[in-house]
RNA sequence: GGGCGCGUAGCUCAGCGGUAGAGCACUACGUUGACAUCGUAGUGGUCACAGGUUCGAUCCCUGUCGCGCCCACCA
């Protein structure tokens, strides 16, 4: 059946994906071959960074799946035991986000109201029903993975339905387990990102610091008893600019909210102006006058005196520099708010919100506070910086005040997923302590065990680890791994404890029911404890004598029973490459495939995942990981945006897939995959390799209606030709296998893209389907060309197979009864050997032939139907020998119908090659004036660059200093310059003539 | 405030010590038996600016000017 005249990619990539699967091609250790020596095959292992099960494929993934594909493919191709692992993550509080939204709805019960395990079913309900669309969109870009291992950071968790089996659970509680038993988890009471939307804590990576138009306030904090002190201002040259009694200290702040919750006043030690008052108190000027509380004004380095006032109030349960100071300084913390960043409304901080602010919003209770407190006279008071030349009252030249607010850029904290602001809390949370454990996961990079490309992110990331922070990963959610800690009331003398709510509790950590029954029974003998947990409540220890019933509140202290939280989902994540290789078990897979070979991934994830996995695979398995980690730039816009929905300049893969197939939007990603620079995508180029796919294509027609797959036979090996055109081209095969080869083992995609397009569209099909087609026509050589169009094609689709596997499998299938599919073919090995420099040298000097006679009758405008003679004016041997073995081609591409000998006649055109010369005649066809400018104007060129050659070759420092081949390839380049540039002026002096 | 990256043809980008490249766009010509999703030939560049190193700089160094990103607790 006749090859179609186009590639029908919407028709013909579902069903080629669906062969492979078939086929299990994309099985790990699928087309695995032993090494030449008999050694088993090389593994090579991928694993797919896990998208949210609630993600859809975006551009980002397009790419980034892009990359990994095609170094799987390429690996298998060349026989590895190729492993690429996909799987979906969790995604904690993203995938409650979803839930709980579908739940409102479809007005069901909330969360809350329906409780943990049924919504937890809830969740799984969705997972089966929705999660992972990805994995479709996923296969319709091509992607090879080994579906049949397809893993969840879940799996296997208490309440996971069937077919959601798995180890990740029980691997991800072992290492915690495992860890805390190491003392490198702690719990403890700190100062946390708090999410007021999502009730939770989340960890500082996940909070984004973006600039906002804020206020900042001054106000006036009387000091107590109604002191006051003589403040004394200076220039800083130590002359007095303002001196005035005062009974204040001023304080300036952008949250005055949190002035209920005042500890202190700071004070920088070295300021004059507040040593008089140091050691005193100060009133907060907020509340009813009776209740207001009294703080002592201290010193501390951390003030800055040239900002503000000079004076900070310390504010230690709300803001992270204050609670440093207030640690430093045995000051108090107070904590103000509910979970939802209200203000408290409890008995437990009634002393320290005021009636009339309870219950407000956080930002209503800004307004009321400032409101109040600007009422009372108790703002600083600053001129009106645009005084009315007459007020209300007809006082002329009358200057008002007014309070000091200063409009103000602040940077302000947002959860990178709620978008609302993060509030610092205090409260109870668990940590790693990743300072214990970074050192191994820098030592591995600076030594080279894991290589990061490209180099500059090593420091970004050495950056982040060598200033890390205690990592907090407990999440006041219920999707997740619940963290396997029990509490219970304590025997004197151990010391995995803490206080709370005036008892001593015992932590227990676990990795399930039995081993923590077990603990217990070390602990308190037979008969001393309950045991409960049915997942819904956790009251087994209520009965152990302890006096009344303690609540578990985020942030609130301690329950009886399992601790309620799940881990964060960058913990159970940072474990995939083990997690989905079956440990803890020693799999064989683990064996195999660990460390991973690469692992390709975005740069905005290096901190929250990659740094994570190297440090937890070291913690836990005491190795790296993956080898390499190539780190690629981001997808935006054409204009250089970020693409985002909110900005709605997002271009979905799955549209541009079908509008001009995956195969072209692979290998435009492909094609921009430059190192380190952000790709902007724009359908234009889409478009443009859409038109490189379909001109294999019809190479390949080509082929077909020339007989070439007629009783094909594939080889490896390329035919042994005998015409100087075949051996050439097979040269030139040669060439840009060694040149992908050697881009892919770089990381360099877009070379391999590049050289590939150059390979097929600039010489196979530009020239030698050209250079074949008088071969084609002699029955001699037609064999033999036949054997070398199948072969040279057959590399084509091998080598592009990779970047684009869906039209080379096509063409793989219809052009030839094949041993493998091609996404099994064989990768080929041939090398420069294969060169023939004579075929090269002589095929360079034809094009360069074929273009000069081509340029100068484009423009001496010769009617494209008009062939011409040629005069070989002056040519040497193997100019002649050339021309000779390809006179057949020459004129056909060059439109010529005779050659003869001799001078060259009048008004005719020169045209200078490698070794001589040949004249077109053209008299009474150009235009003499046109072809003197043709001519000045090649000429002015060459003599340009014989400048800079000359001055070169002249300067005897160059001479003596540059190395001995750049200056033998200068003097050749001049001396062939010069003779060219004297057949040109001879040219024109005959122009001249005539 | 630190750190990183980028300014090369009209556009999007490669390149990177030895005479400036690609794709797109543009211009002219073309119904040549693979391909108009095409062909042939062209137009188009002080490689941001200023110094320095070098026989030689788009490339290395320093600074300046523009852009972009990441990290950071200035109340």
């Amino acid at each position: 059946m006749p090859m179609e005249k186009n590639f029908d990619a919407a028709e013909a990539e579902a069903r080629l994906y669906a062969m492979w699967e078939a086929a299990g091609a994309f099985k790990a250790g699928a087309n695995a071959r032993p090494k030449p020596d008999g050694s088993p095959a090389e593994p090579f292992s991928i694993m797919l960074p896990p998208p949210n099960v609630t993600g859809t494929l975006h551009m980002g993934h397009a790419f980034n799946h892009t990359l990994m594909d095609i170094l799987i493919r390429w690996h298998r191709m060349r026989g590895f035991d190729t492993l690429w692992q996909p799987g979906l993550d969790h995604a904690g509080i993203a995938t409650q986000m979803v839930v709980e939204r579908e739940l409102a709805l479809s007005q069901q019960p909330t969360r809350r109201e329906m409780g943990r395990a049924a919504f937890v079913d809830k969740v799984w309900e969705w997972k089966a029903k929705s999660g992972g669309q990805i994995v479709e969109q996923d296969k319709r870009l091509g992607a090879s993975m080994d579906w049949s291992r397809m893993a969840f950071t879940m799996s296997g968790a208490p309440g996971a339905p069937a077919g959601e089996e798995g180890n990740f659970h029980d691997a991800v509680i072992k290492v915690f387990v495992d860890l805390y038993n190491k003392g490198l988890i702690y719990r403890g009471k700190r100062l946390v990102n708090w999410d007021p939307h999502f009730e939770t804590a989340i960890s500082n990576l996940e909070v984004e610091q973006t600039e906002v138009n804020g206020h900042m306030w001054h106000f006036k904090y009387p000091l107590a008893g109604g002191e006051s002190y003589e403040y004394v201002e200076r220039d800083a040259d130590g002359q007095v600019t303002l001196r005035e009694v005062r009974d204040y200290i001023a304080i300036a702040t952008t949250r005055p909210e949190t002035m209920l919750g005042d500890g202190a006043v700071a004070v920088h030690p070295s300021d004059a102006r507040y040593a008089p008052i140091v050691g005193k108190l100060c009133e907060i000027p907020v509340g009813p006058k009776h209740q207001r509380r009294l703080i002592p004004i201290i010193t501390d380095e951390y003030p800055d005196p040239l900002f503000g006032s000079g004076a900070v109030k310390i504010t230690g349960a709300h803001d992270f520099n204050d609670c440093d100071v207030a640690m430093r300084n045995g000051i108090p913390l107070f904590p103000l708010m509910d979970t939802k960043g209200a203000m408290r409304a409890d008995a437990a901080t009634d002393n320290m919100v005021p009636q009339k602010y309870r219950g407000l919003d956080r930002f209503d209770c800004r307004r009321a506070v400032v409101a109040d407190i600007t009422a009372e006279g108790l703002a600083v008071m600053i001129p009106n910086p645009a005084p009315m030349p007459e007020d209300d009252a007809g006082r002329v030249g009358f200057q008002p005040t007014i309070p000091y607010v200063e409009a103000k850029k602040i940077m302000q904290p947002f959860g990178d997923r709620s978008k609302v602001v993060i509030e610092p809390m205090l409260t109870d949370q668990w940590f790693v302590d990743t300072a214990k454990i970074v050192q191994p996961a820098i030592d591995a990079v600076r030594n080279g065990d894991t290589v990061i490309l490209p180099e500059q992110h090593e420091k970004v990331y050495f950056h982040w680890l060598e200033n890390i922070e205690p990592w907090c990963i407990s999440r006041q959610l219920w999707w997740g791994h619940q963290i396997p800690v029990w509490y219970g009331p304590i025997k004197g003398g151990d010391t995995d404890t803490f206080e709370a709510f005036g008892l001593t509790v015992k932590v227990f950590c676990a990795a399930d029911e039995s081993q923590l029954i077990d603990q217990l029974k070390t602990y308190y003998g037979d008969e001393d404890f309950y045991f409960f947990a049915d997942g819904e409540s956790y009251r087994g220890f209520r009965d152990l004598g302890l006096s009344g019933e303690l609540v578990f509140e985020p942030g609130e202290g301690v329950h009886i029973g399992r601790d309620p939280d799940v881990l964060d989902t960058w913990f159970s994540s940072g474990l995939w490459p083990i997690g989905t290789l079956g440990w803890p078990e020693q799999t064989p897979e683990l064996k195999k495939y660990f460390p991973t070979s690469t692992l390709v991934t975005g740069f905005d994830i290096i901190f929250f995942w990659v740094a994570r996995m190297m440090m937890m695979q070291l913690a836990v398995v005491g190795q790296v990981p993956f080898k390499t980690v190539y780190v690629h730039a981001l997808v935006r816009d054409e204009k250089g945006k970020k693409m985002s929905k909110s900005l709605g300049n997002v271009l979905d893969p799955l549209d541009l897939i079908d509008e001009y197939g995956a195969d072209a939007v692979r290998f435009t990603l492909t094609a921009m995959a430059a190192m380190g620079r952000d790709l902007k995508l724009s359908t234009q180029r889409i478009a443009g390799y859409r038109n490189f796919a379909t001109k294999l294509w019809s190479a390949s027609r080509f082929a077909e209606m020339n007989l070439v797959w007629e009783g094909y036979q594939p080889q490896a090996a390329p035919p042994a030709a005998t015409q100087t055109v075949n051996r050439w081209i097979i040269g030139e095969a040669a060439r840009v296998r060694a040149e992908v080869d050697a881009a892919l083992e770089a990381y360099r995609f877009n070379d391999a893209a590049s050289a590939l397009y150059a390979f097929v569209w600039g010489k196979v099909c530009d020239w030698y389907v050209e250079f074949t087609k008088p071969l084609l026509a002699d029955g001699a050589s037609a064999g033999e060309t036949r054997a070398t169009i199948g072969w040279v094609l057959d590399q084509c689709m091998i080598l592009l197979h990779p970047i684009m596997p869906f039209v080379t499998e096509e063409l793989w299938g219809l052009t030839a009864p094949r041993a493998k599919l091609l996404i099994h073919a064989d990768w080929p090995t041939y090398g420069a050997d294969m060169i023939d420099s004579a075929a090269d040298r002589e095929m360079t000097w034809v094009i360069a032939l074929i273009e000069e006679v081509r340029s100068a009758r484009a423009q001496m405008h010769v009617p494209v139907g008009l062939k011409l003679p040629i005069v070989q004016v002056d040519l040497n041997a193997s100019g002649r020998d050339a021309w000779t073995r390809n006179a057949a081609l020459i004129q056909r591409l060059a439109r010529i119908d005779s050659l003869t000998e001799g001078a060259a006649p009048k008004g005719s055109i020169l045209i200078a090659v490698d070794g001589g010369t040949f004249a077109l005649p053209l008299e009474g066809v150009i235009d003499i004036g046109a072809e003197k400018t043709r001519l000045s104007k090649t000429l002015e060129k060459l003599e340009k660059d014989m400048g800079g050659l000359r001055g070169r070759l002249n300067n005897p420092k160059f001479v003596a200093a540059a190395p001995e081949e750049v200056v033998e390839e200068n003097r050749e380049n001049l001396a062939l310059g010069e003779a060219e540039a004297a057949k040109l002026k001879r040219a024109l002096a005959q122009l001249a003539a005539a």
